[in-house]
DNA sequence: TTAAGTACTGACAAAAATGTAAGTAATGAG
DNA sequence: CTCATTACTTACATTTTTGTCAGTACTTAA
């Protein structure tokens, strides 16, 4: 949880409000954001347990806070369906969606900047 | 410091290595990173304590530690020179301008979705 | 000899992010 | 009545990031 008024929350809070970069960087800055974002970009609409199986290093717990994260603020939707044993799906909002250009570019820099894989 | 084998490092090591957008997003994502990068793209060479004067609000312990966090991943320089008061001087590497349309992009994004100052 | 200027460093503390392991709720099938 | 299925939750622990505050090193100028 937030403290509501540590000096590192009041950095936070002012400069997300003066500067749209570090806002964006904020939303999809959490460990396992990129990859849900990523995911639910290539394959549409998802459950739960689709997502879960995707990503099998993110524990439960986890994962459920990044996707609530990530609906809070407008990035995915929740869609909950009353059947027994549940299912809930996930799917990118029209703000979500409107990331993956800039996503790609991000992700191209990264391809071409980091140490490569095999070397 | 980072502890070399917590399930934290190794999940963000893995992430780093399959997925160049988490790598990106790992470099430019501290507190103050997006505010330094941004400021030496628009003034070129600065001195740390005009660095420090664009950004009050972060402490001096803290901008070194990004600063150094940047140098060593390729994204800015460190010149020093041999004088009394010592002046130590920061600017982009190559690899750091090349971040600008990237950063750019992810501003604008930024001003478009965030909530806005006034209102 | 003392002070001024610059770019830090160190010891410590608080807050935030991430992870672990076990448990829960609802219900239909057998 | 018991079990399987799914999408979580809860209590707790660890790790990482960020912040506070005081101090240091070096040399020149007064």
């Amino acid at each position: 949880m937030r403290k509501e008024s540590s000096t590192n929350t009041l950095n936070r809070n002012n400069i997300n409000l003066n500067c749209g970069m570090a806002y964006t960087l904020d939303l999809i800055g959490g460990r396992w954001k990129p990859n849900i974002l990523w995911i639910l970009m290539k394959n549409g609409k998802l459950r739960y347990s689709e997502l879960k199986k995707s990503i099998p290093d993110v524990s439960e717990r986890i994962l459920v806070l990044q996707l609530r994260e990530l609906e809070k603020d407008g990035l995915i939707k929740r869609l909950v369906y009353a059947e027994v044993p549940p299912r809930v799906e996930y799917e990118l909002t029209n703000d979500g969606h409107s990331l993956k250009p800039m996503l790609q570019i991000i992700s191209d820099w990264g391809d071409v900047h980091r140490p490569k894989n095999g070397n």
